[in-house]
DNA sequence: GCCCAGGGATGCG
DNA sequence: CGCATCCATGGG
């Protein structure tokens, strides 16, 4: 539930939205906690802060219609987390994570996002992107845009390497090359599985990676990235396969085109709760 | 010093 | 196909 004014959103109903397990979900990099109400989000080239009152969450920004869209809100989670609530395993996590909403990224964003999220941590994660961000992305106001993959084309793989990718800095120089002969925009009409061929040819992208840009970058809701967080969350509700890949599968057979939603509900709770 | 982080590429059988 | 090994970097 939200209403506009000029220059912001205003949210009621915040049991569907609460902006901390929103951005601290692991979905998302390029936000800051400015204090204990206000966070800054960054997406493509646009900024927004997102202030939490008593019984409101109010979102400024210079473009309302983005957000609307980035932030989900025409989608009622209250019917998906009713539907998520006959699987007992996701009792705790949904009690805890309430409020977590599945933003829809920016394709390209995402992809270069989580490449470097491979076997990393969020913070060096964020640290990393930044850095590529400051170095050749627009500076508007007090921000960086994320940079275009022209921009990102002038980076060499020492460029990476300075901001601390490491070894993934080559996987970086080699899919932006690929990435010049594609049309992106025209990819997201494919199947989810048409994509995810299409993903896996990336230096850098595994299924796990994969999984993650097509439910953050192309709103596929029937997969189920598997980290080393969900890999525990699996041993210990179910036990028995440790292959990542066949886990995944199992999973989204088990939850469907709730897949995406379960899979942040489980690896934030896991992450934050052990 | 070790282990771990939103794993992937490579090589070997 | 499955599996082992290697890969930068910083924090605990």
């Amino acid at each position: 539930m939200y209403k506009l004014q000029k220059n912001k959103i205003i949210i009621t109903g915040l049991s569907d939205f609460n902006t901390k397990h929103i951005l601290e979900c692991g979905q998302v990099f390029r936000f800051k906690e400015l204090d204990k109400s206000t966070y800054s989000i960054i997406s493509k080239d646009k900024k927004a802060l997102v202030k939490s009152y008593e019984n409101r969450v109010e979102i400024e920004t210079e473009d309302v219609e983005y957000f609307i869209n980035y932030f989900d809100l025409n989608v009622d989670y209250s019917k998906i987390k009713k539907a998520l609530s006959n699987f007992a395993e996701l009792d705790k996590p949904l009690k805890f994570g309430y409020g977590i909403r599945i933003l829809k990224q920016d394709l390209f964003e995402s992809i270069i996002s989580f490449i470097i999220s491979a076997n990393n941590n969020i913070k060096r994660i964020q640290s990393i992107i930044e850095k590529i961000c400051k170095s050749v992305g627009y500076q508007i106001g007090d921000y960086y845009a994320f940079p275009t993959l022209e921009q990102l084309s002038t980076l060499s793989e020492q460029d990476f390497k300075n901001f601390g990718a490491g070894y993934r800095s080559e996987y970086l120089y080699k899919t932006i090359r690929l990435l010049q002969k594609v049309n992106l925009e025209e990819l997201k009409n494919l199947s989810t599985q048409e994509l995810k061929e299409f993903l896996l040819t990336l230096f850098g992208v595994g299924p796990k990676v994969a999984d993650c840009i097509l439910l953050f970058g192309c709103y596929k809701q029937d997969v189920f990235p598997v980290d080393t967080w969900i890999a525990k969350v699996y041993h210990d509700v179910f036990g028995g396969e440790t292959n990542r890949v066949k886990i995944s599968k199992q999973l989204v057979d088990r939850y469907g085109k709730l897949s995406g939603y379960a899979q942040q509900y489980l690896f934030y709770s896991k992450r934050e709760l052990g």
